[in-house]
RNA sequence: GUGGGUGUAGCUCAGCUGGUAGAGCGCCGCGUUGUGGUCGCGGAUGCCGCGGGUUCAAGUCCCGUCACUCACCCCA
């Protein structure tokens, strides 16, 4: 991996085989669910990207070379440009643009590029991949498709099995607030602000913060720790919560919505990726209305979440209609460059051909194209060596890029195929032979020794 | 955007109170002239991140800058 601008990464052919067998994945499971994919615009008005909060500093902003080629830049205005810095937000734009040519409930997966302006470290970067899927419908959203998301996107993350143990985190901002009115702090987002810290700071400096803070009595704070101190893998944590003996009828709503999406994902849960209600997650101050999610992977918790969204219901609206919406989002880049950076994931190797025909002078190169050109037609990626050297040396060519095969025409005899990882090396027909079914596109390989993939992360 | 740490060969790193750059791995060649990997022998690694300053002399000290990284902010 080489790394010339900050937050702005690129991949080594070997870490590019990785990648797109990860969005070729997710993009057969999305579809298997019958997500549709849309792609919007890169760049959008400044006054629709803000529309969604006080986030100026992390936009990239648009302005042509020859704007003003003798000024200061223009300051930025509504009509001034940006790159989008994540997918929800244009597609709610796109939501309302095209509501006369789309189908309602209309479940859509995104996978794009995205910018932000923040400072770049381990996890976050500048420009990076983002693999959305959300549900979005008119004036109405079925709860069930707060479970679908969920179960889709759980089934897309347990489909990459080279990928450390994950925690797909679920929560409710009614359950949490309705807690909150129930014991009646005076500010309720305060409250959830500063729970939201517990992933950084201990429960007892998040418990002094919610006195001088959020202006808690220290019963009260004490109540909101207990509350962020649940978690289950199945719905007992509904009985954990009502034995703190807090009563509002948004709570109530929240249990019944969290327990529906807990039940709709129990048969996936496994041990890779493991579906929980973490009544800790609150998701900051964000546009959500109920349902929250948050994914933490196992040896990386330091990250933050890779896999984030939730219910919003009212994000969309033209004034006629609201289109409400529930979705998550995938980290692509997040996931995968800390993996690269560790040498814990790495592809099979950095060229698509499965076969390298050798090549025994230069005279035979019309002979050993169409030889390869035959391979071809029957699906193998396939090379010829690029110049007559030895034939020591054409299989090193061949090792050093992870080219598993290496073929010998013969002008008389039977051609041979070799596996140069094991050396073994036969007699086998162009017209016929076929490599092993896992030989035929590079794989991703994962180093055994370091990665953490049947315990749940933290 | 604010503050801290780090930057030497392709990689991992060593380099003392300033004296003109090293190791291991990898790479290249030969042994093996059409079959790699093991082994042996030999060879090359380099604007010491970049720019400026102090000094007779800077990888080493100072300033700036860029990059990586950590914390904050925020979030995928």
């Amino acid at each position: 991996m080489t790394v010339s601008l900050s937050g702005f990464p690129e991949l080594l052919p070997a870490q590019r085989t990785v990648e797109l067998a990860v969005l070729d994945q997710l993009r057969v499971t999305f579809e298997l669910h019958g997500f549709a994919s849309v792609e919007t615009r890169s760049a959008e008005p400044l006054a629709e990207l803000l529309r969604k909060g006080e986030i100026d500093k992390e936009v990239y902003v648009l302005r042509r070379l020859q704007a003003a080629p003798d000024d200061e830049p223009p300051a930025p205005s509504s009509s001034t440009l940006g790159l989008h810095y994540d997918l929800t937000v244009p597609f709610a734009r796109y939501v309302i643009e095209n509501a006369g040519h789309l189908e309602f409930p209309l479940r859509r997966y995104q996978i794009q590029k995205v910018w932000r302006g923040e400072r770049p470290q381990e996890g976050r970067y500048r420009e990076f991949t983002q693999a959305d899927i959300d549900v979005v419908a008119r004036d109405v959203l079925p709860f069930h498709h707060d479970v679908e998301v969920a179960r889709v996107m759980a089934e897309a993350l347990a489909s990459l099995p080279f990928l450390p143990a994950l925690r797909l985190q679920v929560n409710n901002r009614k359950l949490i607030e309705g807690f909150y009115r129930g014991i009646v702090a005076p500010d309720v987002a305060a409250v959830m602000r500063t729970v939201d810290k517990l992933d950084k700071m201990p429960a007892k400096a998040v418990g002094a913060l919610l006195v001088t803070e959020a202006g808690l009595s220290t019963e009260q704070a004490d109540k909101c720790l207990q509350l962020a101190a649940i978690r289950s893998a199945d719905t007992s944590f509904v009985s954990r919560v009502w034995a703190l003996g807090v009563a509002h009828p948004l709570l109530d709503v929240g249990l019944g919505e969290l327990s529906a999406v807990i039940e709709g994902c129990a048969g996936l849960s496994s041990r890779r990726v493991a579906v929980q209600a973490d009544l800790s997650i609150a998701r900051g101050l964000d546009y959500y209305t109920g349902t929250v999610f948050e994914t933490r992977m196992a040896g990386f918790e330091q990250l933050g979440s890779i896999c984030s969204g939730g219910r919003y219901d009212s994000l969309a609206s033209d004034g006629r209609s609201t289109y409400p919406g529930v979705g998550i989002s995938l980290g692509v880049t997040r996931l995968l460059m800390p993996l690269f950076q560790r040498g814990l994931l790495v592809g099979s190797r950095s060229v698509p051909s499965a076969v390298l025909v050798a090549l025994p002078t230069e005279q035979a190169r019309a002979g050993c194209d169409a030889l390869a050109q035959l391979l071809r037609a029957r699906g193998i990626p396939t090379e010829v060596a690029a110049t007559p050297q030895k034939y020591g040396k054409q299989i090193r060519y061949a090792e050093r890029r992870g080219i598993p095969f290496v073929w010998f025409p013969s002008a008389d005899g039977p051609h041979e195929v070799k596996d140069i990882r094991t050396g073994e090396q036969v007699a086998a027909d162009f017209a016929t032979w076929m490599p092993p079914a896992e030989d035929l596109r590079p794989r991703v390989l994962v180093n055994p020794v370091t990665v953490k993939r049947d315990e749940p992360p933290q």
